[in-house]
RNA sequence: GGGGAGAUACUCAAGCGGCCAACGAGGACAGACUGUAAAUCUGUUGACUUAUGUCUUCACAGGUUCGAAUCCUGUUCUCCCCA
């Protein structure tokens, strides 16, 4: 049985930046073992990171043994690349959380079953803890020129506005890294971003000076949206993967929104459809967009992937509830149901005594609940015609009351065309 | 060490004694249009409030003035040129 061919796999999907000459021989001589680091910059991934999870849930489908690193020690330093100025150092206690979290949230994608493809996790704090500084610079340090450091773009890009000298340093730890899993998993490949290039080459570059051996590099596309905007952000900042900080709903959200400009792009890069069932959904939807199952496919893919399909199947419902229906059908919903559609962050608890009078909606949207952070915004979201209650657009002068609650106690609320709270009143 | 330029809201960038919460652009959010797209057009964008209001902002600390982002003094930082 012959597995398909990693490289090509990626170059279809588009998921190819670029990769050291040698690259694709060595993966299709011999099941080989490859790695990416993932920082615990946060107690939690999101789906920026999800490129490289995907990049090695391929890895493995093709037949080589994926290695996922937690940047345990690596995290510790901050890496350069990308950033424009220097960040703060997190504190140890913090980091030893986040990649315990980080850790966990891998574990979900791959199949660590034994095996020559079975996937490993390992974390370098392991290998660095014990590091002594003197060691490090005599071992690893002396390998590698300043001159050759210096030139790399992260290093560059940051000369002017400042750079210090533990950042300078990450690529060493990084390429250290390379080497370690090199010498004690024989991993010869490196992946990542395309601006982890640099990273990674350092760490071939240790490799041949100190163990004179061969490693490669290979790297993926940085996501670029149609318009020029970033990929992953939201109102709200990033879309997690933790269900606590991004919801399976928002998530199912997000991927069910994204423009038809990027939606191929990203069902070839986020789910594990083939190229012919990849080609037929891009078609289908180009002869029908306005169905958007392209959109729909997509978010209905990642969100099984990351949440399951229990999360899938209600984040489902809550879209049905909410974007599929008119007032009419919400309100044939039982309060089970309709409580049962709306997340916790999304529900506010408003007291019972607020509607023995008639309620301002700037004070009930602005001050008993968080839906708007204070009275000023409230008041200016509904005159700019952008709050309905109960799916209807409201003014400063309709008030609520008691009448407006659904079963006594439910009361819909739109931020926008988009964002739905459930207000409940007990 | 010598000389010059500069530091303004999320970013870029005007303003150079009162009309400045501060032009404009980008971004973000919202409205219309649509398909819970894109593009386009419109509105909002210091905070609280809803009144022709209050408060906090133009690197930092002082000062001049009825009044300063705008003038003066000192401090910090950045960039450029010469050595």
């Amino acid at each position: 049985m012959m597995n398909p061919s990693f490289i090509n796999e990626l170059r279809w999907r588009g998921m190819l930046h670029d990769m050291m000459p040698g690259t694709e021989e060595q993966l299709a001589k011999e099941p080989t073992a490859g790695y990416i680091g993932f920082d615990p910059t946060a107690d939690s991934l999101h789906i920026g990171h999800l490129v490289q999870i995907m990049t090695l849930v391929q890895f493995q489908r093709c037949g080589h043994k994926p290695i996922a690193l937690v940047g345990g020690a690596t995290g510790m330093v901050g890496d350069p690349s990308g950033k424009s100025a220097e960040r703060n150092l997190l504190s140890e206690d913090v980091l030893r959380h986040n990649e315990a979290c980080v850790k966990a949230q891998l574990e979900r994608f791959l199949d660590f079953s034994q095996g020559s493809s079975g996937a490993e996790m390992v974390n370098n704090y392991d290998w660095f803890k014990d590091f002594k500084f003197l060691d490090f610079i005599r071992d690893v340090g002396k390998h590698i020129t300043i001159n050759y450091m210096m030139a790399k773009d992260s290093v560059q890009n940051r000369l002017e506005s400042g750079l210090s000298f533990t950042e300078f340093t990450y690529q060493l730890v990084q390429g250290y890294d390379f080497y370690w899993l090199y010498q004690n998993k024989n991993c010869r490949l490196q992946m990542g971003g395309s601006d982890q290039w640099g990273n990674i080459v350092t760490g071939t570059e240790l490799i041949r000076r100190k163990a004179q051996g061969e490693a490669f590099a290979l790297t993926t596309q940085l996501i670029k949206k149609a318009d020029g905007s970033k990929f992953g952000k939201t109102e709200g900042g990033n879309v997690w993967l933790d269900r606590k900080r991004t919801s399976p709903y928002q998530f199912y959200q997000y991927w069910l929104n994204v423009a038809d400009a990027d939606a191929p792009n990203l069902l070839r890069q986020f789910t594990l459809k083939d190229q012919q069932e990849a080609n037929a959904l891009i078609e289908g939807h180009a002869a029908a967009p306005h169905l958007r199952q392209l959109q729909k496919a997509l978010a209905e893919d990642v969100t099984t992937r990351v949440h399951g399909p229990d999360a899938l199947r209600k984040a489902q419902e809550t879209t049905d509830i909410l974007f599929g229906s008119s007032f009419e059908d919400f309100k044939r919903l039982t309060g089970e149901e309709i409580e049962d559609a709306f997340d916790t962050s999304l529900t506010f608890k408003v007291d019972r005594a607020v509607f023995d009078h008639e309620v301002d909606p700037v004070s009930l949207l602005g001050e008993r609940t968080a839906i708007y952070s204070s009275k000023g915004e409230a008041r200016k979201a509904i005159q700019g015609n952008g709050v309905s209650v109960n799916k209807e657009k409201i003014s400063l002068e309709r008030k609520l009351t008691h009448r407006d609650l659904l079963y006594g106690k439910y009361l819909l609320a739109q931020k926008g065309k988009k964002n739905y709270y459930l207000l409940v009143v007990s």
